[in-house]
DNA sequence: TTCTAGCACTCGATAGGGATGAGTGCTAAT
DNA sequence: ATTAGCACTCATCCCTATCGAGTGCTAGAA
């Protein structure tokens, strides 16, 4: 990006505009940057360097007598070239951690409680998404007779998240015969990701001997039964979409509109957290780049969050493209490294 | 209720601005009033039937030379001795139950596809609250070692809900022996309500012989712990928000924001549906009479919906005091017993 | 060259001032 | 008891004038 901006003066320049509407929400102007920022020359010489600035794309005037705003690209080179990130703060750190005094219980719990933390420092919307079934590891699986043919399948992860399921089965089965069932499969299974365990399960089904051996068969079958219903699926955790409403460039109701349907539609915002599953450190997608209908007005600023070397899901905050980045950026990275640390001391 | 309204004609008025008020949003004029709705009468004659409903209270006039509005008074009056309310279209009947086609497996998504069903078919905010866990019948618990000193309690309701803990131990348990302990309790407890079997247990403990027996001791304590968690606990679900933003009274913003500022402060809702819980058949809270801060420009129609005899939770929607109740109201009786047939019928 | 001072110009925001029209209250006539 | 008529009120809309922040450009200084 360092071809973008020649010089130094370009440079703080392009760094005032961006801190200045940051700050206030409304185009800055050349004296205000001229007078703050400390750069000691006139404010026509700003308005020149924002000319320049403005014809290679990275600022944009949003008509002729008004001050210069920074477009996406232009937040995407100060994010990439010119913003030094920096640490949180030691009070800032304490007082996160303060937050989750005894709410890590459950694996619910905690991620939940993520996503109030991550809305309430950033004063923006906090967004977790929670592990895939799929990918995490198996810990145990249980079998309860609901009813004569009703049955409950309860799957456990190593990381502590519960999923279950009630299936319809065709003969009745005795709460006795399932847990024989489970027993066997709790042993055949331990630590494969429900993934592997699919497959695990098809190889088994097609060994011989298991044609002969009802019980065997049989638990093979319901736990197959089991597995297939959507084991790809995550939730997602929204919280502090209020906060948004705070954002004096959302008064057009119109667009608060279509931002608010988005997070509705979860599976729209799941798609996109997920894009940045596999991407180590913090992401960051401004604006359009997120390429997500009704959600070219937001930014989002995403770090995935693991145990040992799994990655689990993803979280970050959802705010305007004109949100302090300095701030919530290493906000989302502590967050999110406390969270695979917690993760992994509780389960 | 009576006592307010004499006369067929003041409340033939009544209705008919109300009507109007629902239909429009604006406050409606005599004019109108006179030519729509056939009184057979001038407007000035229904100036005058306003006047006297404005004295009583039940209209309101926003500035002299405005239409009359319904106060909360007047939409009470109306409902609870003027509108009739009818029986949901078969066909719409039809479309409800069609919604829920394959989502009923788990109580879960039962539940969260109830509130969608709710939401979009008032075109406002669906609710729904899941049932107490301490009020649930009993049907499995089960133990999960998570490491040596970590575990992880599974309880399994009579209706298909889950709930699970992570509980620190101080000295290691295998898994053989949390199978026992389980198997024990399971025998014990069937049966009875998670309230109950707080008591049950505490009742158990303090027999002198269970001091001497190892296993039914640590049972017990671990069971105990298990259930000390929350139970007093619902969640709710929450569906449709958007659909408030299109309502043309909610263009004040700061009004707006105040309103999902409650919705985000679940205990506030969850606060308000507990206490229509006992209640039977479909009750309406309309703006103020909430006592809800925030939620004063909202009306509430809620219902309980249960298995058996027993009360599990309510749903309901949220909206403006100006919604179309006798669409409405029908949609949420119906909805309840739907629910409550279908929980009966799968768990 | 590079920077700065000065000046004319643009354009959004704000405030004031009719004009419009929906709707009322009151009075007198039916 | 009802209605027609009329004066009156008041929110809404639209037009205009003013204000001021901020720009672009040009000419002169460093």
């Amino acid at each position: 990006m360092e071809e973008f901006v020649r010089g130094e003066r370009s440079r703080q320049v392009l760094e005032a505009v961006i801190l200045e509407y940051i700050r206030n929400g409304v185009p800055a102007g050349s004296r205000a940057i001229a007078k703050r920022y400390g750069l000691n020359v006139s404010p026509a010489t700003v308005r020149n360097v924002m000319a320049d600035l403005e014809e290679l794309g990275l600022l944009y005037q949003p008509h002729t007598s008004a001050g210069r705003v920074p477009t996406e690209l232009g937040l995407r080179v100060y994010i990439d070239s010119i913003l030094k990130i920096q640490q949180l703060s030691v009070a800032d750190r304490a007082r996160i951690r303060q937050s989750y005094r005894g709410r890590v219980e459950r694996m619910e719990g905690l991620l939940k409680e993520t996503s109030r933390v991550l809305s309430s420092f950033s004063k923006q919307a906090g967004v977790v998404l929670t592990p895939r079934l799929s990918q995490t590891v198996f810990k145990r699986i249980e079998f309860v007779r609901m009813r004569s043919n009703v049955i409950m399948t309860i799957l456990v992860s190593q990381a502590g998240t519960v999923h279950n399921t009630i299936l319809g089965i065709e003969e009745p089965i005795s709460q006795e015969d399932l847990d024989k069932y489970s027993r066997y499969l709790n042993d055949m299974l331990q630590d494969l990701t429900l993934l592997q365990m699919k497959e695990r399960l098809l190889e088994e089904m097609k060994k011989e001997k298991v044609l002969f051996d009802r019980l065997v068969s049989k638990a093979l079958e319901l736990s197959q039964k089991a597995l297939q219903t959507n084991i790809e699926e995550s939730e997602l955790y929204i919280d502090g979409r209020t906060n948004l409403l705070d954002n004096p460039e959302f008064t057009d109701v119109e667009q608060m509109r279509r931002i608010f349907a988005a997070f509705e539609e979860k599976s729209r915002i799941i798609g996109l957290l997920d894009k940045s599953l596999a991407a180590g450190g913090v992401n960051i997608l401004i604006g359009s780049e997120s390429e997500v209908r009704d959600m070219e007005s937001v930014s989002l600023i995403t770090s995935a969050y693991t145990s040992g070397d799994e990655i689990l899901g993803t979280l970050g905050v959802i705010g305007p493209t004109r949100m302090d980045y300095s701030r919530i950026i290493p906000l989302v990275d502590y967050t999110a490294k406390l969270v695979s640390e917690m993760i992994e001391d509780v389960f």
